[in-house]
DNA sequence: GCCGAAAAAGAACGGTCGTGCTATAACTGG
DNA sequence: CCAGTTATAGCACGACCGTTCTTTTTCGGC
């Protein structure tokens, strides 16, 4: 690797930080250049704009995602016990996360209403990661750990909706109870999954 | 009212649904007086600060919240349905809001780690939320509608959980179920709530 | 250790930021 | 309708924004 190529990598995980404590948007390049060490324009050499920056900084992020939840679950057993096992993943993921939490999570509020490249760029990466867990519950139905007429896809919003409530309580509230209680709710919904429908 | 009052409040509207868009560090002055036709100058002239802005901001959110979402609530019956009113309320307001959701969502992952004023103006609206559900979820248990260790601030995460997952599925993924599937997962909590425990 | 290439710094650009101060315009009670 | 207050505009400030261009430093192959 190169001392450029090192430098952009250095730049992208302290980029990544920031912009999970501060936003995409409320990131500077000059907050970025002292944090890095680095001019302005130094640091500006190893990008064509901020858009593209914060484009760099999902795809980083995006990166490190697949190597601490996804690769985890996929080597783990198929079906209920590989969503556990994404599930806390996620969490350990967020928590983790040095401050400002799971910064897609901080992302998709920010920029739900900022059309653009950087919006769908994460949307793609939201839904990705949507469609993945709904596979999981998907094959937990076909192997008969969950009910035949479970949806997967609403497995999976309920399932997401947990990690967002989690960054919520965890991080704003400073609840203690917070992982506590994500877990119980997301027995809940595993055991009601599970339990032919009513 | 005074002719400034009247202005104070046009500007608290304009910045409102500003902030809901761009978020209430990335709102600006110049860009809020030119939504609301005022000078700079002359719509600083109401607001001490920009802090002192959001956290106004906040403030009339939080009425404007009263008025549609609690109000509606405690005019219909106590316990279940009460909830029900309360999760459908809030639907709508998040869905009326013109554009940006809820406010109180934007502003939630933006401020996590924003120590200061605002935040903490931010986190008493939502604690008071939560305890709100809480309380409801509380005489549905001594109302016999919910099983007896229902834990009502668990309940309470839950549903607020659903919210969030509302507001990113609507807004940020646009997905036309959203509203159903935040429907359907209500249905399971408040099902889930009335069986006994297993 | 030189030399071309790559990386970083420096300086500057027009623009906008939040925030004061001062002057003018618009209201409102008598 | 006038006086006094209140509301708004104008202007300026230093700071920082994203971005570009030019110059200097540092690196890596021979």
């Amino acid at each position: 690797m190169s001392k450029g190529d090192e430098t952009r990598e250095a730049i992208l995980t302290q980029a990544t930080a920031v912009a999970a404590k501060v936003g995409l948007t409320g990131m500077t390049i000059g907050q970025l250049a002292s944090h890095t060490g680095l001019s302005k324009s130094g640091l500006y050499a190893h990008f064509a704009s901020k858009e593209a920056l914060q484009i760099e900084i999902l795809r980083h992020t995006r990166e490190r995602f697949v190597d601490q939840v996804i690769r985890p679950a996929l080597r783990s057993p198929r079906g209920v016990t590989r969503l556990r096992v994404l599930f806390d993943a996620w969490l350990t993921w967020s928590e983790a996360a040095e401050d400002g939490g799971c910064l897609f999570v901080a992302a998709s509020s920010e920029l739900d209403d900022q059309p653009g490249p950087v919006r769908d760029a994460l949307v793609r990466d939201e839904l990705d990661w949507l469609e993945m867990i709904a596979t999981v519950a998907g094959t937990a139905v076909s192997e008969g750990e969950f009910r035949d007429d479970l949806d997967p896809e609403q497995f999976a919003y309920e399932m997401h909706a947990l990690t967002l409530a989690h960054q919520h309580a965890s991080r704003l509230l400073r609840d203690p109870k917070a992982t506590e209680r994500a877990h119980r709710a997301f027995d809940a919904i595993i055991t009601s999954a599970g339990q032919p429908s009513g």
